[in-house]
DNA sequence: AGTATCACGTGATACT
DNA sequence: AGTATCACGTGATACT
């Protein structure tokens, strides 16, 4: 792990979206809002939304059971009913609003999972080195795919021009067949496969080559950018 | 763009960060805070992060400048002081968030950039989807990646092959000239090549294979992970 | 002290 | 109306 202070899930855990700024308590949390595992102990608990300090939460849950203004014993009814209606529009608009913040950062914990060891390693990991370092491990990745989907195409090269070979091969023996001379010893080439791996594995999805530096291309049709990478070779010699 | 909200920089305008949560006016910006081209023309246009509004901007300066309390000409210098005082320091503490909220938004509009046409076409970029479809598009070079590394090695093995049949090749035809006879014509293999368009590139980085699934694998060593790929063939036949 | 990090609640806003 | 999005300012917190 080292300086990296990412760590593995556990919540954060929402104090009750009541009232403000004056009643914020702030949270124990460490870098990347993921709590020191003790500092749980020593603050509520709260799972959902539901506030749970500072204001009568009876009236609250009677307010949202869509009793009439009427029937709250306030000395203020009107009022009242309007301040609960509000809180409640507001705690639920926090949770919404905690809800989106949470898959925000579960996804940027995501993305620091998925880089590489010596990157994390090295960084600092917050919110905004793992955001860059995801920039450049896309880059880095795309760089690399270009460059072996340019190597593909020299392979396929490389299979036309072993297919002549063993058809070379085969004239010679002929020839020297046919003169009645015996097929000499020494080299023996292996015989060519007619599958590979990845053509029997079920895994031959097309490896899709992206247009570089030129993303609104119209040129591109969404097919004509794919590679086939299942044409190693099938040999008929 | 379709129903694509990303568009082009142009940063959210900070409106002055002064007193809080009553004379917040909110931000026009469009998805993603990028502002609505012509919603700059009817607020406030402040570059920095000092406060524009709602008080005594001189006394603010004077308070900056570290002039004593006692020369201030308020009624209760004491208490004023201690005000310019604290709004500065959230106003620089405000500034230091915004800052590094740009950054964050900035690069996840990196990764909607970087991410495939096709998949920036069909969603509804919003900094979850990004943030989602780039741990998705990360995920498939590197899958990618490694089959395409297993393909490197099926290469190899074709070189190797190859070599075989062009040395059989001359085996053969020394045959057929020891016996003092033509070399038929027919099938004419083309001369291998002694070095690719990778090697002969400069940009021969090594690429790297990412432990599958084992990020914390100890055997893997920083350099015994990477297969070299310039490893094309130097035929000497 | 200064310079960062973070989660949070909130109003503005958009689309349904 | 309900359910999302966003930027913002703020206090808590950490490290220097």
């Amino acid at each position: 792990m080292g300086s990296n202070h990412i760590g593995s899930g556990s919540r954060p855990i929402p104090s009750g979206g009541s009232s403000g700024n004056s009643l914020q308590s702030g949270s124990p949390n460490g870098p990347m809002g993921i709590p020191i595992a003790n500092s749980a102990s020593f603050r509520q608990i709260v799972s959902s939304s539901a506030p749970t300090s500072s204001f009568d939460m009876e009236a609250f849950v009677r307010g949202g059971r869509g009793s009439s203004n009427s029937s709250n014993q306030s000395t203020n009814p009107t009022v009242d009913s309007d301040f609960y209606r509000d809180r409640r529009k507001k705690d639920i608009h926090n949770m919404i609003e905690r809800r989106r913040r949470y898959n925000i950062n579960d996804r940027i914990k995501e993305l620091g999972l998925m880089l590489p060891k010596s990157t994390a390693e090295e960084m600092k990991l917050n919110k905004g080195t793992i955001l860059k370092a995801s920039c450049d491990y896309i880059r880095q990745l795309q760089q690399d795919r270009d460059v072996m989907l340019k190597q593909q195409h020299e392979r396929q090269q490389l299979e036309e021009a072993t297919k002549l070979y063993a058809k070379r091969v085969r004239e010679l023996e002929d020839a020297l067949q046919k003169n009645g001379l015996n097929i000499p010893e020494g080299t023996n080439p292996p015989p060519l496969p007619n599958k590979t791996s990845s053509e029997n594995s079920s895994n031959n999805r097309p490896i899709k080559q992206e247009p570089f530096e030129e993303p609104l291309s119209p040129s591109q049709t969404p097919t004509g950018s794919y590679v086939k990478i299942c044409q190693f070779f099938i040999l008929k010699v």
